[in-house]
DNA sequence: AGGCAATATTTACACGTGTAAAAAATGGGA
DNA sequence: TCCCATTTTTTACACGTGTAAATATTGCCT
């Protein structure tokens, strides 16, 4: 057991342990700032207490507290925990602390978060929104009161922000047209519209497959609600389609590997077996490269979103934002492209 | 655009609206405890004006800073974004913010964000621990400073901390009497051992299985390390198995569904079809009741772990120890029942 | 041993808000 | 209209640490 003595002020601590509160602070925030026999001399009389400085009084007056925000839409999906621990990695390296908000896809709660992290006065904050359904004053809230940018999907109607993620026209692109290469033109199953890329994914694949000379072909609609239930969609669009002979040997684009997982599933009850075959067929391909897509049944054909470079990206921007705060200077917008991930399924 | 006038204190608040800074601090607590006219004033003429309030100053001098700390290993794993989902919602509808750390299965992370929650003052933490890994000081450390509860797993060598999680004999007993009552004595295929849970349910399944007459066959030991890896953990040892001819009309319970999720890809890979045939044949069960068990192919069948049970049961505990903190009443430990969930595949 | 530069201590004020106590203002009932 | 209870304002101090300025001490070099 811990018999330490338990101290909770500076103060205590300096007169416990012999060295002037000052000298304390000074050594907290850079052990470097004093002289190495003090140093020696304070580490070792350390030992011998539980001292925890607090957080709050040490960022009161401070310029910077050292932390940034991360709002996130949703947690059970593997996509935004990836994303998620790649800037919580880039932070880590870079001295910050996150803070992590997840909007449990409500914009209620959206909002309380970003007023949280405002008053917790962050140095910065990552966003990734939800769709339409945000309020968009939110995010020009946050902006007006410290840097900010935006990671994975963006309001069309926001060009004024920094931005960090896919490319969905070269990534959906590049899908299409393999797609297209050794096969029948694609259909594309869309996904539910939870944001702003579910549109732009689905005119990425329209833009493309006209640009080939041939028809897109737009599914699963109609069935769209805007829940995370990806998989469900994914299976119930095709199932119907499936048990009504439609769509049996052509190539299915999916909005995303979720929904894709849930057409794969579909394909499997009806006996249909997607793949890369030689003469056509059934195929399944998906976007985002999930970490499940390797385990899959086929395993599935993706398009791999850049985790580590949006995650590293995102970060390196808002650090460059947080430094130089005063200068406006015009919004980087950076789309990353994404990488074809041949595997069985299509 | 926002054109309100940015106040960044309380005092100027207070001289911008014309109500005075203590009555400003009585209504942002609670704004029932000024007349209603006053509120109905300062309701208004907040309007006209930005106020962020400082967190940080306003938890300075509360006994209570509303906050409680969780820490989880690894994000990428849908059971704990399961279960902090569960945890956040709780929080939230009980007034508490809540900081999430991950550990990022790393015992120096872990440490460092015990210190975070403790320098924070959180009311009290939540932790979902790493395995032998951890350093059980910190849990140690974390109990003597505030009330915390463990959750999910727990280390044998701990018993005096209140703990919240599944009841593994049970949970892994009644699969395994299920496994052994439909066909033959399934194999345990282990996980790596990042946890605690990881032993329990190994050992859970050896004592149910001979306790009905059956030898226990432990599979998958040689080959474990202890990363997250688990899909490709369970798809290369069945994989070595299947390529080899053994276990191809067995039952094999997974220690959990990742892990499953990679030894129906095993199965599949070599023409295998697991599933509950009459007679016997290759069944493939897990544990936890991985959001994703009604997608794979065929369907998981599992024991489904309470995760909404798990999460409102530690908040509320642990909201109970931060209520009465006086008294250390003797530890609670609640154990949760699984519940058997049949599908397609055992 | 003496002197100088680097470092530590002392003292004091700052951060933004909570909160207590005393004084002033308000509002409702007679 | 006056009085009293309620509420607001005024004033002052508190929370725990950062930080600046002046003073005292330390340690190294000659």
């Amino acid at each position: 057991m811990n018999k330490k003595k338990k101290i909770s002020t500076m103060n205590e601590l300096s007169d416990a342990i012999g060295i002037s509160r000052p000298t304390l602070s000074r050594y907290f925030q850079n052990p470097a700032s004093v002289r190495p026999s003090t140093s020696k001399k304070i580490i070792e009389r350390l030992e011998s207490v539980d001292y925890v400085p607090n957080f709050f009084a040490t960022r009161m007056n401070r310029k910077s507290t050292g932390m940034i925000g991360v709002i996130i839409p949703y947690l059970n999906d593997l996509f935004f925990t990836r994303l998620l621990e790649e800037i919580e990695t880039a932070a880590m390296e870079a001295g910050y602390t996150v803070i992590t908000q997840c909007s449990h896809s409500d914009p209620g709660i959206e909002a309380r978060a970003a007023e949280t992290l405002m008053s917790m006065s962050v140095d910065g904050a990552l966003v990734a929104p939800l769709g339409n359904q945000s309020d968009r004053a939110v995010y020009e809230r946050l902006q007006s009161h410290l840097p900010f940018v935006l990671v994975d999907s963006r309001p069309a109607t926001m060009p004024n922000v920094d931005f960090v993620g896919t490319d969905h026209v070269q990534s959906t692109g590049i899908i299409t047209e393999y797609l297209c290469r050794v096969g029948p033109p694609p259909a594309f199953l869309a996904m539910p519209r939870v944001n702003f890329n579910a549109m732009e994914r689905e005119s990425a694949y329209t833009k493309k497959v006209t640009e080939l000379g041939y028809d897109a072909d737009v599914i699963g609609v109609q069935a769209i609600e805007t829940d995370w239930h990806f998989e469900a969609h994914g299976e119930a669009v095709m199932d119907h389609h499936f048990a009504r002979g439609t769509y049996l040997d052509r190539s299915i684009l999916c909005a995303n590997d979720r929904v894709a997982i849930g057409a794969l599933r579909a394909a499997s009850r009806h006996g249909l077996y997607p793949g890369r075959l030689p003469e056509g067929g059934l195929r399944i391909a998906g976007h985002d490269d999930y970490p499940l897509c390797p385990f899959t049944i086929p395993a599935l054909t993706t398009v791999a979103q850049d985790f580590e470079a949006i995650g590293k990206t995102s970060v390196s921007r808002l650090l460059e934002l947080i430094a130089h705060k005063g200068d406006p200077q015009s919004p980087q917008i950076k789309l990353l492209p994404g990488a074809l991930k041949l595997r069985e399924s299509a």
